[in-house]
DNA sequence: TTGACTATTAAACACAGTGTTTATTATATT
DNA sequence: AATATAATAAACACTGTGTTTAATAGTCAA
């Protein structure tokens, strides 16, 4: 079962490709990249990225879903091997896990990302371990929608924050203080 | 006293380049957005447009720092014709505006826009108008900082839900929300 | 290790858009 | 009406794009 994807010679072209768009990035915006310029410092013929990417803005999104992919795998594995864990320990395994790949991550999270990226990836969390306001019978279903708008962006804002301030702050601080900030109990039914 | 911004053929080039952009804004990303392209649906010579403005992204700053001055003069003019209002009705003020300037405050206040502009229309309010937590003294320095951060961006993702729903819900319920979602009594001192 | 497969390469291509300059024309202001 | 200057058309060299070609080199399965 011979597949491209597997063929060593794929798997370093994508991967240089991609170190060298991460470098460039921390460098300037990316409009400003061009893919002769990357091809160039990566050391890859410029034919063989249009083979892999149509050009820099999809090699972005694809760096942007492995890291999504990537966050997703590493909770997924903290959840399986830890049979007690509270919100606020999954929440601090998202901090740390920014942490351990600051590098990329300030480039994909900070201010000048994709906002609906960053969305996606407090989605991870939201949307699969924390409490359902509506379920709980809180708010009501058109409240609750505006709600969950309002918590994703918020935290979005606040891991922004952290980054920006050089991660001074613990992921247990970080922690506590999104689910402080994200339990509401101040809306009408 | 005669300056070249006054001249009738700067603001008749300033407003057809600014049209076309934002025509051509609706229908793709900017970075699919040639110089040729608007000048060439504005009708004005190309090297007009480099008198005025270095690319597109520069054009598109100075329309947002356009629409950022029009909604403070149209707040301000408020605060100054009624004497008695409060924070709803001023909020409501906002999503007022946008409702008026739907066309243009969809392109740039949209998911696809840029957080850093959107995150500039949210603290025109918060900065000048709202309480200030810290003030208040119901929050420590530290919290205070990122509370206002994850309400700025929060508050940020709600308009966006709103745009995106068709603007179905009234300014005032809008405005009624945020404030309530904005008023916290959950964190610790 | 061999052989089939195919990813990568260098080179060339036409093409589109960039940013600037020049002399000329058209328009605005006083 | 006279002066100032914004906008123009035309041309320029230049950079990057996206694709194609045939040759080369690396990979993997048997």
């Amino acid at each position: 079962m011979r597949s491209a994807k597997d063929d060593r010679r794929v798997k370093y072209t994508k991967m240089v490709l991609k170190e060298s768009f991460i470098k460039l990035l921390s460098k300037k915006d990316i409009s400003k990249i061009t893919i002769k310029e990357i091809c160039e410092d990566a050391d890859i013929n410029r034919a063989t990225f249009y083979a892999h990417y149509s050009d820099q803005y999809d090699l972005m999104r694809k760096i942007e879903n492995e890291l999504l992919e990537n966050i997703s795998s590493y909770i997924t594995e903290f959840a399986k091997k830890s049979n007690n864990f509270n919100d606020v320990e999954l929440i601090e395994k998202i901090f740390e896990y920014i942490k351990e790949n600051a590098q990329l991550c300030k480039l994909l999270l900070s201010k000048k990302g994709d906002l609906d990226f960053q969305k996606r990836v407090m989605m991870l969390v939201y949307d699969k371990n924390l409490i359902d306001l509506t379920n709980e019978g809180i708010f009501s279903r058109e409240y609750a929608d505006y709600i969950y708008s309002y918590t994703i962006t918020g935290c979005v804002g606040i891991i922004q924050k952290w980054l920006e301030d050089g991660m001074d702050k613990s992921t247990r601080f970080m922690a506590e203080m999104i689910i402080r900030l994200t339990t509401y109990n101040n809306a009408p039914k």
